[in-house]
DNA sequence: AACTATTTATAAGA
DNA sequence: TTCTTATAAATAGTT
């Protein structure tokens, strides 16, 4: 803007490049003024001249040391940031390192993934040595799973068969003095199921198991003696 | 400059100030780096939105930590330079009263001034006594001067006789034994001259006492016994 | 420091 | 945010 159009490059001219820094800064001053009012903005301007000249622009109802501490905090804020943004990223990486390393372990194991192709022959031997190791292990730990089971299962077949007996033993004391038991009229039904035998009972028994935070065998999908049960073996 | 002219006042709806601020924002910036280039300048710009958001302009090749090293020791050199010029200033202000209290004193003592209205009858009395001791110590100064100046002169006019009598009695030697004088031919009036007595030798003598290094009293101006040298008495 | 032909910045609108 | 454009403002060269 001016007569003629001019390069950014250094004014050679010493003369001419006062002339110009001097009319620039107040052009830059009025600008900055400008800016400090119409936003309500905060502006430090320090300006050094080639012969070391100062000269400053500060946002009216400010000092410049007060712009510089707010500066300065921000940057330190900036590099407290920084440096938890960076020890987050460090701890991501080793997260992802980790991740990939097992999942390559996983592959291994499975007897997948491309980078199969580059181990050796002991690497591929040690491998199986483990796999055959944790088949091992995972047998017997399925047997154990097993053996609990049908322990657990037979403490609760003799624990019924008890029950029965008592039960059996109760209702026969009814029988040879029904009035003790029969008061209420109408209510030969009840007995005859009683008389049927032991499953009902232990029908009515299991269903009230769970209310008496007894345990249970029977959740869900569970079925422990199917044979699908075995085909890691 | 713009579609319209605006007035410089904080632009009231939020969005408007925050679109102006980041238009003028980089305008700033861009003048700010022509000047850096053009003109060699240090430029430092930092500047905070109306919600702290931050931004800065640096002159390239340099950091705002070195503008702003610089910028302190500048205002340190200023604070430095004005608290000397401060002193100065004091030191000038006491000497400007010590002048003035040594006006009045002058004043006073030669009995004119108009300050002389608001002094006590005590102190003029004062004042009066302070004068005649001062008076009293003149005269004692000047009979010194005159005392030592007298006997100079009489040192000097004893020495002067005793000369003129050495002379009167070289002169008589000569008178009778003419031929150790007389030796350039037809040289008898410096004789005859010498026979007129000893005022033409003593103004000789005067004339070369300077080029002898001895003591002199007859400076430019310096008339020792005018009664005009006694006004002050 | 003042002038002025130009260039540049930008306010408003899209 | 970005582009456009009419207009205001800044300023390079000159006096």
């Amino acid at each position: 803007m001016g007569r003629g159009k001019i390069e950014i490059k250094l004014i050679e001219n010493p003369t001419n490049r006062q002339v110009t820094y001097s009319k620039r800064r107040n052009g830059i001053f009025k600008k900055a003024h400008e800016l400090s009012v119409l936003c309500d903005a905060k502006v430090s301007l320090i300006m050094f001249s080639k012969n070391n000249k100062m000269h400053e622009y500060i946002s009216p109802g400010l000092t410049t040391k007060r712009i510089i501490d707010q500066y300065q905090k921000t940057l330190g804020d900036i590099d407290l940031w920084r440096s938890h943004y960076e020890k987050m990223l460090e701890n991501l990486k080793k997260l992802i390192d980790i991740n990939n390393k097992l999942r390559r372990q996983i592959r291994h194991r499975i007897g997948e993934g491309l980078d199969m192709d580059d181990m050796s022959f002991q690497q591929l031997r040690t491998l199986e040595e483990d796999l055959v190791s944790s088949i091992g292990k995972i047998r017997e730990r399925k047997f154990h799973v097993i053996k609990t089971r049908t322990d657990t299962c037979r403490k609760k077949v003799k624990s019924l068969e008890q029950m029965n007996r008592d039960l059996l033993f109760e209702l026969e004391k009814c029988a040879i003095h029904p009035q003790f038991i029969l008061h209420d009229e109408g209510d030969e039904e009840s007995a005859v199921a009683l008389a049927n035998g032991a499953s009902t009972l232990y029908a009515f028994c299991h269903q009230h198991h769970s209310h008496l935070n007894l345990p249970s065998h029977h959740s869900h999908g569970e079925e422990p003696f199917k044979t699908d049960d075995l085909r890691l073996a």
